[in-house]
DNA sequence: CGCAATTGTAAACAGTGTGTGAAATCGCGG
DNA sequence: CCGCGATTTCACACACTGTTTACAATTGCG
């Protein structure tokens, strides 16, 4: 599980970005004041840095700087809040890999945090194929047999999503709450429609779905 | 036996839901009001608590809050009516950790306390087997000899529950309030005939039973 | 040993869940 | 504000599963 350092002086703010991380997946490490940030940053050695660029005491800038001087190559986002002059030159200059313009959504957020964990860990496999078909997740590109196959929105982060738990059994409830949000409330069988279109894209022959499996009664499951 | 607390105002829903609790094999704590609530919280520190979110007096947002306030990490479930508008962003400030929209299933409830009991206590194992049969609870997988055995949505309930109550005398009721939920009624003799098909498809000779045990008189046993 | 109660089992039916195309709605860009 | 593609919902047919039933086999008890 990867740690991710959390340095912001805004509590509620902080505990959401917590909790969002941890139902995520990740084990954040949350910071209210910059010397303490720095102090964990080197103590925890995070995956992954968020940093609040205004904050009392040691700002953000001052964190980033430090982090860079001693050493650490952790990649590294930095909040801003909306009225800031944020100058990309000076985010350069402190060794930012990304800034995130407050408020901002959860989703946003949380895209930007695979986005760089990908780019900074090269090891982690950005293309997944199955069958003829192979998927780039960042770049958002299907292709099969080497032609590239159009996705909308919707279906590719189903698809994303059943690329990322293979084998296992996944209820729509489930699949709702992840793929399309705690937001919002479509009908489950928005999720069957999405499966159907998934299984004439990318199934060898969909009448008979050897990727995209239905359980019945239960939901679906893929099976690379 | 583990706790759950259940804080509501609505009498006949938060009755329901302790019945539900009992018959599940929980310990249910319920209270009527949120500053009661608050005080069982703190006072049993349940394995789980549900919450409603509108309550006249303290809210639940304010109950959670001040739950999380407290440096309780107990797992956390909102209810919410159907009109309420819920924002992801507002239940993961309050540290909620799901939701479920009013009126909901017993059914799901329960899935969902599950699904999140599981999620708190990562000890518990995924994997159980028996003579050369492997069964993976979260994948809803059951293999023979490294084959994949098909299994309908009722089987592999009926199953898993077996396997999580090794060795125990099962009544018909207990097993039917267990797998079937204690809002279906049907006939006991449902219960055999899946234990039948259990044993033709798990057993090495489903004419001696050996792991699916008859107690005559009183329901079924399952021997490891 | 015989009887009554309990359980094993296969087959049929009823009910529920799913596939799918079409219609309605949403939401973005011009 | 409009138009268009994307998304969601709807409706219907169909497949699958779960439940029941009936009868056979077994068990336990006096």
């Amino acid at each position: 599980m990867q740690t991710i350092l959390v340095i912001d002086d805004d509590d509620s703010l902080r505990d959401t970005i917590g909790l969002m991380l941890e139902n995520e997946g990740f084990r954040p490490i949350l910071a209210a004041d910059g010397k303490t940030g720095l102090h964990e940053a080197f103590a925890a050695n995070p995956a992954l840095m968020l940093v609040d660029l205004r904050m009392p005491g040691l700002s953000g800038v001052e964190v980033c700087k430090r982090v860079r001087a001693g050493g650490l190559q952790t990649p590294l986002i930095v909040l801003s809040a909306i009225g800031d002059e944020v100058d990309k030159v000076l985010l350069l200059e402190i060794g930012a890999d990304d800034y995130v313009v407050k408020p901002f959504g959860t989703r946003e957020l949380l895209a930007r945090i695979r986005a760089l964990l990908r780019r900074a860990t090269p090891d982690a496999p950005d293309v997944i194929s199955f069958s003829d078909v192979d998927v780039e997740l960042e770049r958002r590109v299907v292709r099969r047999r080497g032609s590239e196959v159009k996705m909308t929105r919707a279906e590719f982060n189903l698809l994303a999503f059943f690329l990322q738990n293979p084998g296992k059994a996944l209820t729509r409830d489930v699949i709702l709450n992840s793929v399309w949000g705690y937001d919002s409330f479509p009908n489950t069988r928005t999720v069957d429609a999405h499966v159907v279109r998934l299984r004439q894209k990318l199934e060898p022959d969909s009448e008979v779905p050897r990727y995209f499996v239905t359980l019945h009664g239960i939901g679906y499951r893929f099976l690379p």
